[in-house]
DNA sequence: CAATTTTAGATATAATATAACATATCAATC
DNA sequence: GATTGATATGTTATATTATATCTAAAATTG
């Protein structure tokens, strides 16, 4: 059934064998890094793979709080440093209008993507539809606006959690 | 000139007459909270006002300033009430990606509106392009995905600003 | 005008993010 | 393998954004 596999892309469902997305983003992270030449170190994979413990996003402080979960004394500067890091190199998103941090699904390629961002159950999935970029510059233009960042993160609820 | 107009819609341009869209603004929210029962109190009115100086966004703790520009002494509470009140009847609207808040130009209609950013004079456009909500709304059918709130902000670069 | 609701004042604190400076580690070259 | 320059991390302090809670005042309603 393909089609419901092009809805699993989107938001994977509670039985999905999430080892092996985490898997997946480190290794497709390692790569991206090596490719670069630049430095995953032990601290900023290790914050990759809190930020993917799940498809929810994650506020920084919570990211701090389980790094600290061993009596660690990490302090805030070094968990955003990390998450910079991180983004600079696409293999994390933030989400503005949560103050939160997800995993980057495909980090390989750039691309403009939109959150959609579940109400109920929190966790997002990214997607990357060219018509909504394309309508978005269409309707920019015709304020004679030049498109650098759009910011997409629509609200709403998941397959799991509509209920209509 | 009816082009321009279209432009200048949006953004107003340096030289436009701002008194008349603080005065436009304010009596608008008057009508609507007098047709509602709601109570533009002397408080509300004014952090709207300052919220109205311009066309960018402002900052809850930089609203704050400026009601106690002259001694005054009062709490962040009283502002992000008074914000609360203004966003809840739609004559402010708040930037997600910048923590900061804009005048409504239509709050008459509900709507849903899209946020044109220009990152480098700071001022924002509110556009309701139906074609960007449509392409949204289809966009997340595809992955099952029920659209409730969607924040679209768009940074980039004004007709003011651009250079190209 | 008494009762109720709404608004505002006041104090404290939570949550998010960055600045600034010191130290350590890496990695290239001599 | 020591030197050096660049990058990364540690550490402390502080800035910025937002909310909780309790009290008092003002407006609205009956």
């Amino acid at each position: 059934m393909a089609n419901m596999n092009a809805t699993r892309k989107h938001f994977p469902g509670p039985a999905h064998d999430h080892r092996a997305c985490v898997e997946d983003a480190l290794k497709q992270a390692e790569a991206i890094c090596r490719k670069r030449g630049a430095r995953l170190t032990a601290l900023r994979r290790r914050v990759l793979e809190i930020i993917w413990e799940s498809h929810a996003p994650l506020g920084a402080y919570d990211a701090l709080d389980r790094m600290n979960a061993q009596g660690e004394r990490n302090a805030p500067a070094t968990v955003y440093r990390a998450l910079d890091f991180l983004l600079k190199h696409g293999l994390v998103h933030r989400i503005e209008s949560l103050n939160a941090f997800v995993g980057c699904s495909t980090p390989a390629d750039a691309h403009e993507a939109q959150f959609l961002i579940c109400r109920d159950c929190g966790s997002v999935a990214e997607t990357r539809n060219e018509q909504i970029g394309e309508a978005i510059k269409a309707g920019a233009a015709q304020a004679g606006f030049q498109v650098e960042t759009p910011v997409v993160e629509i609200s709403g609820r998941c397959p799991e959690c509509r209920h209509d």
